[in-house]
DNA sequence: CTGAAAGCGCTTACAG
DNA sequence: CTGAAAGCGCTTACAG
């Protein structure tokens, strides 16, 4: 089958291929009579017409694309959340949101090379060298990133917070011994260390000694072996686990230990997942309002594709507790 | 900063920008002094070229990207996992993936006319309009889709034979009178529905009663409901849930009416999320060789991008009971 | 208000 | 063994 060109499309309503391109681009500052309008318009659905967004990425250097990367980290369910919301809100207004885990050997480079996208949506913190060939290409980089980050076109997700929430929490409920449970997966230590920094810092603030720290595998055994150690010497009354997978873990330590939860030991997570509120005893968790980060990745996007539209003001309050039985 | 293009490759080199072109895709039949190769090779990486995707594509009609297009429900781990696998593998010959989660509100035909794939990956069933374009294009379509699908092209999961895996498990451990908890979401219903069509047709063939069906939410009030339900009239003493968040809810609400699990009543799930080994008891649960489904999506993609590639053989064994506490 | 023409960067017959 | 040239389909000054 041969592809509808936009010359065919001109040929069948009898104009210019100009015409047909001010026509469906709706090009602003050109005036064509509501006549001919109607009949490109009539011939490219007739024909079904789709433009060839190589074509034009070629000549324009730009696509409908956003590229969406991300850590090379499994994506767990707020990002999957994350992403769905901003797929659909960007597709309203004509982007399509394409999203590549970082997990491959291909450079980013070569990616957005590839891809050609008008916007890279980052969902992981970018080596310098990326940030800076996307820059000299033009290409804006809106993302979500750890709280340091120093790059003010970056939605700061501030990590550091939600230690912070956890251990607020956990002091308010009189605990003063605490523990922070380090996933064993070296992956998540990027967000697993500002996490734990905002533990530290509050716990420090506080006056409390210094958290415990120990990493724990998603295994039954494993969180029992890192419950027990933190019970010897000064017993640890209350854990802040890096997400509810980890929690749960340590649930299921503390439990395989004989100590119950939370009068023996408190334990908090994050993420509020299905399973957090299932659990016995139900997961304290801290939750994250990802409909609200996603708008205002989608509003950095916008921005970032038309300066007329505001920036979107800087959203702190992302984050809440919500109490359970485990704490 | 300028793009470096091909033709400057060939003017720092001092050959044509046909050779370089030769030299750079490794093109076959042609033979290049190695002298020649060595100095467009070099003159290509010392000044950072990256051959434009877009004029390639709009070229040759195709790219070296793989769309891979998700269904319009949240991914969850199993699809994570599979991405994950399956990025990994094609990028290895070359290929990225780039996921688009059909939730937009754009068109499937827009996005493979905008990203121009050398290969559309399905994760879903498709519409026949879609798959009709697709193969008018010329762009072959590779997939997994549930057991009924017609389509010879497509990788089979069959659902159906997790449904019959969990009651072959239940019932060999003599349980007669079952219960499917299937997920509240409608837009899971496409595979809970094969699932739970392969628990009807071993019961069937076991001579067991019609399995008792009803919908669970995410929530201990709504599972506790169910449960309570299912023990009325012939109790049903074991469960087969969607998969392991609606087991644990199952969990949960079996917990929240005071029955013992496996005792009272056995509970079964599907994926073998970390929840899982972590619940209390822990969950059996049937899991899914996902690396084995991946890597059957990798040949098929390369053997539809190179008639010389075997088609991979259809693999039956992706799955098995991970026997737990909970049965 | 509309059209003829150039050019985005690549690949590939075709000709030496 | 290598080069000059055409053309993929689009957009956009530029000229009427």
């Amino acid at each position: 089958m041969p592809r509808v060109t936009s010359a065919d499309v001109a040929r069948e309503s009898g104009v210019s291929r100009t015409t047909v391109s001010y026509v469906l681009n709706a090009k602003s500052g050109v005036v064509i009579t509501e006549a001919t309008r109607q009949r490109v318009l009539d011939a490219a659905a007739r024909m079904g017409y789709t433009p060839s967004a190589a074509a034009r990425a070629l000549r324009s250097g730009r696509s409908d694309l956003v590229l969406c990367v991300l850590p090379d980290w499994t994506f767990g369910p707020v990002i999957d959340r994350l992403i769905d919301h901003v797929t659909t809100a960007l597709a309203e207004h004509g982007l399509s949101v394409l999203v590549h885990s970082g997990r491959g050997t291909q450079s980013l480079q070569e990616l957005w090379r590839a891809v050609t996208p008008c916007v890279v949506l980052g969902l992981a913190p970018f080596a310098d060298a990326d940030r800076e060939a996307l820059r000299r290409a033009g290409i804006p980089v809106v993302g979500a990133a750890l709280d340091e980050d120093p790059h003010p076109d970056v939605f700061a997700v501030p990590q550091i917070s939600i230690g912070r929430l956890q251990v607020e929490h956990l002091a308010d409920r009189g605990h003063r011994v605490l523990a922070y449970a380090a996933p064993a997966d070296p992956r998540l230590s990027a967000f697993a260390d500002r996490r734990l920094a905002g533990v530290r810092l509050e716990c420090e603030r506080r006056g409390l000694p210094e958290p415990r720290v120990a990493a724990v595998d998603l295994a039954v055994e494993d969180a029992a072996r890192a419950v027990r150690q933190w019970r010897t010497g000064e017993p640890v009354t209350a854990v802040a686990a890096y997400n509810d997978e980890v929690a749960l873990a340590v649930l299921a330590g503390a439990r395989a230990m004989g100590l119950r939860v939370p009068d023996d030991v408190a334990v908090i997570g994050v993420d509020d997942i299905p399973a957090a509120r299932l659990a016995a005893p139900a997961l304290t968790t801290v939750w994250q309002a990802i409909d609200a980060q996603a708008d205002h990745l989608v509003a950095s996007v916008r921005a970032a594709l038309d300066a007329t539209l505001p920036l979107p003001a800087r959203t702190d309050d992302v984050f809440h507790v919500v109490a359970r039985e485990s704490t």
